[in-house]
RNA sequence: GGUGGCGUGGCCGAGAGGCGAGGCAGCGGCCUGCAAAGCCGUAUACACGGGUUCGAAUCCCGUCGCCACCUCCA
């Protein structure tokens, strides 16, 4: 069994070959909490999610770190027009990333490292990019720290580009740089900002950059040297190509495997801050179930674009039902014998079942997250025969643990707990199967005294309340309708 | 100027030399009081032009079109 996982640094699909045998450290660049998440932060998320939860079936042991940079340009103007202290705007915005994580079922990170509780360490790895002449104070008398791109030569490795080709960035007032290519790794404080926003270093009071955050954070956790590096494609420049250079110029071998997640487009156009297209996950989540959203995002494979239209969502929610409805039906005509919910995540080693293996080998080859939900579909197909004929029990539950285990592999199972807290709870649902049955057993009278149009207005009512009711062979089954 | 990617049936979206992934929608049938769900059946799909090959959506050359990145971004 191998895992090959393309690299955006070779350009390459390569095996992956952790760094400690049976582990797999993984770092993604998590959110700048300034504001609320959307839904590329969502793919993000899921993808590496997948990821983990793979890596996790194949018996590898995983410590996922995502960080927070709750320290940045944007944190500290947009807390000023909102009206609170930074820290107070970074943590509202943290906690909206967590329950949206949560709401799509993304597992916990092992750690969750915010940028602020790690400026020691930025400090000491700026300290030691000075002292091998990576990094310099600034040239005026701002007290920034610039790395110096011309001093590391394999600068612009992540992208293939090469310092010269480089377009000279927009504000190229060199300001304290010696090179307009050359980044900050610390920014010296400014008069206007909050004193609260700085921490004394050796080079004058100030706050890190962007990047070196994320060097700092990912060794501290993961080790100099690591298996993979994650993030969304936008990052991939300046952000990781800025990453990768300063954390080699300081000596650590730093991450085997780059994986950059694809962007989501809007109407054709990227999604961005700039265009002001952004889909954000609370209105995402007041229109769709949290569970379609995640399913949406699994319908594309990682790397590729995935274009993002109410539309295309409820197409894919169309496509969620048939398994929805496939699972219900089957559990139905289970009854006592169905087989118990997999555990999520961590408990794939104590699985009763395997997955096929066309699913493993769909993602071990890069997550071939749509080759392998075609293999749920395909056992879904075979599943629904056997419900139908009715003879295979044994057959139809081994069935119905493999689809769900598979679905929880990819993030979807609509059997997991992590769906059902969305505002119902025992009580309530026993109340709503109570009230239905009352309804359903009229109607079951009226259809057996041919009074159809009783029937059908006690089906009418069901539905204008969000309820449909369908007949089966020994009786009825529901669920709530889309648009509830 | 440099770097990377894309163009597949009504729609979404895999695949990467040889049996037409899968889903949604549609059409015909079975089932149903009628539905729904499910089942069975159902498609002149690979931007265009050349080439290589016994065989090309897949490889090569060219053309056209689209997109991303080159210091805001998941």
């Amino acid at each position: 069994m191998t895992i090959s996982l393309y690299n955006t640094a070779s350009r390459t699909t390569e095996q992956l070959r952790p760094v400690t045998d049976g582990h797999v450290g993984i770092y993604v660049c998590g959110a700048t909490v300034q504001g609320e998440p959307h839904i590329g932060h969502l793919r993000s998320a899921s993808v590496f999610d997948q990821l983990r939860r793979w890596l996790l079936y194949r018996g590898y042991s995983v410590t996922l770190i995502r960080n927070v940079t709750d320290i940045d340009d944007k944190i500290l103007s947009k807390s000023v027009e909102e009206g609170r202290p930074w820290f107070a705007h970074a943590f509202i915005y943290e906690r909206a990333f967590t329950s949206a994580y949560q709401a799509l079922d993304v597992l916990p990170p092992s750690y969750e490292p915010r940028a602020t509780g790690h400026i020691t360490e930025m400090i000491e790895l700026i300290g030691r990019l000075i002292e091998s002449g990576h990094a310099y104070p600034a040239l005026d008398d701002s007290g920034d720290v610039y790395f110096s791109a011309a001093s590391w030569a394999d600068y612009g490795e992540l992208t293939n580009q090469k310092l010269e080709d480089m377009a000279p960035a927009d504000d190229s007032e060199l300001r304290g740089k010696k090179d307009a290519r050359d980044f900050a790794l610390w920014k010296g404080h400014k008069s206007g900002e909050p004193e609260t926003a700085s921490w004394p270093a050796p080079w004058g009071r100030g706050r890190p950059g962007w990047h070196i955050e994320c060097s700092a954070m990912s060794t501290k956790y993961l080790g100099s040297h690591f298996d993979i590096h994650g993030g969304g494609l936008d990052l991939r420049f300046p952000h990781h190509e800025n990453e990768i250079a300063q954390s080699r110029a300081a000596g650590d071998a730093f991450a085997n495997i780059w994986m950059h997640s694809g962007l989501l487009n809007v109407g054709g156009d990227k999604m961005s801050k700039s265009l002001g297209n952004s889909i954000f996950a609370s209105d995402l989540f007041a229109r769709f179930s949290p569970l379609a959203v995640r399913y949406f995002l699994t319908g594309a494979s990682y790397r590729s674009i995935l274009e993002f239209s109410p539309e295309a969502m409820e197409r894919s929610a169309a496509s969620l039902e048939r398994l929805t409805n496939f699972l219900q039906r089957a559990r139905q005509a289970l009854g006592a014998s169905a087989p118990a919910l997999p555990d999520v995540g961590q408990a794939y080693a104590d699985r009763s079942v395997d997955v096929p293996d066309e699913f493993a080998a769909a993602l071990d080859d890069d997550l071939g997250v749509p080759k392998a939900l075609s293999v749920v579909f395909a056992s879904v197909s075979e599943g629904a025969k056997l419900l139908d004929s009715g003879t295979d029990r044994q057959g139809l539950a081994k069935i119905v643990a493999e689809v769900e285990l598979m679905l929880d592999i990819l993030g979807v199972n609509p059997s997991a707990e992590a769906w059902a807290g969305s505002g119902s709870d025992a009580a309530t649902e026993a109340a709503l199967e109570a009230l239905v049955d009352a309804l359903a057993t009229k109607r079951t009278e009226a259809k057996a005294a041919k009074d159809y149009a009783a029937a059908d207005a006690i089906r009418d009512d069901l539905a204008a309340a969000g309820v449909v009711i369908e007949d089966t062979a020994d009786g009825y089954r529901y669920h709530l309708g889309a648009g509830n």
